[in-house]
DNA sequence: GCGCTCCTTCCGGTGGCCGGAAGCTCGATT
DNA sequence: AATCGAGCTTCCGGCCACCGGAAGGAGCGC
């Protein structure tokens, strides 16, 4: 509907092949061929054509309906970026872990501009529903995964993040500049953001950094809990030494020390991830 | 080097377009301009416009070092496909358990002709190392999964598997054509397929097939351990469970009714996955 | 039957694409 | 330090591949 950033794409060939692409999203998986001329702007048959061609690259699919959805070869070209793959590769075990210990849902992010995009997240069926979903995205202010990419993004960001608008999905959403600014410091000055009720009113998401090579911070990860009867407490040592874990498993320096003292998280409340402290 | 399927999309722009993303694959996630301009056959100052708009879109990102990846816009768009995103979200869970109780690699798989393509895996650290990757292809004669997607895939395409050439990994490949009939025979028989030492010598998986709403088999999954020391009949039942929990959770009509009898494996040695048993 | 939507094919005009060439930036080599 | 080479970027005129209106077919609901 909203021209958002569709058919814009300029009316160079690569642009209108950009633009079907755009067509499909969350929410927008199959799309008639006239579907996709109208969501990208484009004369039917000048759709029809590029997205044959598209069919027959393998980019996208043609079902029974007649409808078309994204293609298995897109899916797999997708999957070499190295923001997604790679860093999933190696975050896996540790989720895994913490997932297991929590039987929560557990999310992996990375930034793009001023949004946060889910790259992996492990939900129990019976967890409480969260909104996010794989390859989704969402606002950096308003999520805990967001607050921490916000936290450790560089100043430029931050300042036009603070500048922006600062949507509300909930009344609890923080939309105040002043506010997130003293938010964010805490987050730095912690090493996890706590987000109650945000995103959704009934969920409470921690969050933590998760560190590269050259120490920078290249995504966050974050447990979401239901809001009520759960104490944070209990979980922001695990998070953060799953955080921790995985920076360490990206060959992040600060992360190479055995944590001083005893961070292994509790073993009784959140089982203490099996790789945290192993290093081999 | 070798001009297997990049610039003979065609003259196209859209082929051109296509023959650039068909330049990244395994072993090669990052390339310069000049890389991704020989490996799509385009003259460079050709190949610098079409890159340059790629990039600026997002389906390519540009790292510090000049080389190109997949940008993350891109992965979001693959993200879509229902084979990949719809497939693994509902089957998450279930793999979480198995993998959970066997603490090995397991894998899930769909058909794409005469190869089969990784779409999910979970792999711990210390597991019998695995060749196969998210994304990544491999013949379907020759693995776990590839043989039950065979088996029940249309028989035109196990014809032509039949007389296409049956390459050798390992000596241990199935490569006679009527040995591989009597093995698919096998599999639909029992409805799982054992594979040991076939992709390379060290490791052994046990697949099954995954069915959809109408009963096709759609996908497949499989676990992987480490040849020496494993016995498979100690792993079958669990993963048939899996396979069939998925398969409900699909919204298969056969895996509806509770498996007749005691198949929800037994808990000591592969502890009985926590969904397979229950619906609600 | 009639109208509607959606899909497919065709074809002539034209504007976007092509790609050679020249200039630039780096780093390696002598 | 000068030279070389590999890779990247920009420019621009000619040409051809792309565009998209129009016409025809298929399927469906009224």
């Amino acid at each position: 509907m909203s021209p958002q950033r569709d058919g814009q794409s300029g009316p160079s060939v690569t642009g209108r092949v950009l633009g079907i692409l755009s067509a499909f999203g969350p929410g927008a998986e199959a799309l008639s061929l006239s579907g996709i001329a109208r969501a990208a702007g484009l004369p039917l048959s000048t759709a029809h054509r590029l997205v044959g061609e598209l069919a027959a690259w393998g980019a996208l699919e043609r079902g029974e309906d007649g409808r078309y959805r994204i293609g298995l070869r897109l899916w797999e070209v997708g999957a070499l970026a190295p923001r997604s793959l790679g860093l999933r590769e190696r975050a896996m075990p540790y989720l895994e872990d913490l997932y297991e210990a929590t039987r929560q849902n557990v999310q992996l992010a990375v930034r793009d501009g001023h949004e946060v995009v889910y790259v992996e997240r492990l939900a129990h069926p019976e967890a409480v529903r969260v909104f996010s979903r794989v390859g989704g995205r969402m606002p950096l202010h308003a999520t805990g995964v967001g607050q921490v990419l916000l936290a450790f993004a560089h100043a430029s960001v931050q300042e036009e993040v603070l500048a922006g608008p600062l949507s509300a999905l909930t009344p609890r959403t923080v939309t105040d500049p002043h506010a997130l600014r003293r938010t964010l410091a805490g987050v730095r000055r912690e090493g996890v953001a706590v987000c109650d009720g945000m995103v959704d009113l009934l969920s409470l998401s921690v969050a933590a950094p998760i560190r590269g090579e050259d120490d920078r911070v290249v995504a966050a990860m974050s447990v979401v809990v239901p809001s009520a009867g759960s104490d944070p407490r209990t979980i922001v040592p695990a998070v953060r030494a799953t955080a921790r874990g995985i920076s360490r498993a990206l060959g992040s320096p600060s992360a190479r020390r055995r944590p001083s003292g005893v961070v292994t998280a509790p073993p009784g409340a959140a089982g203490g991830p099996a790789h945290a402290g192993r290093g081999t």
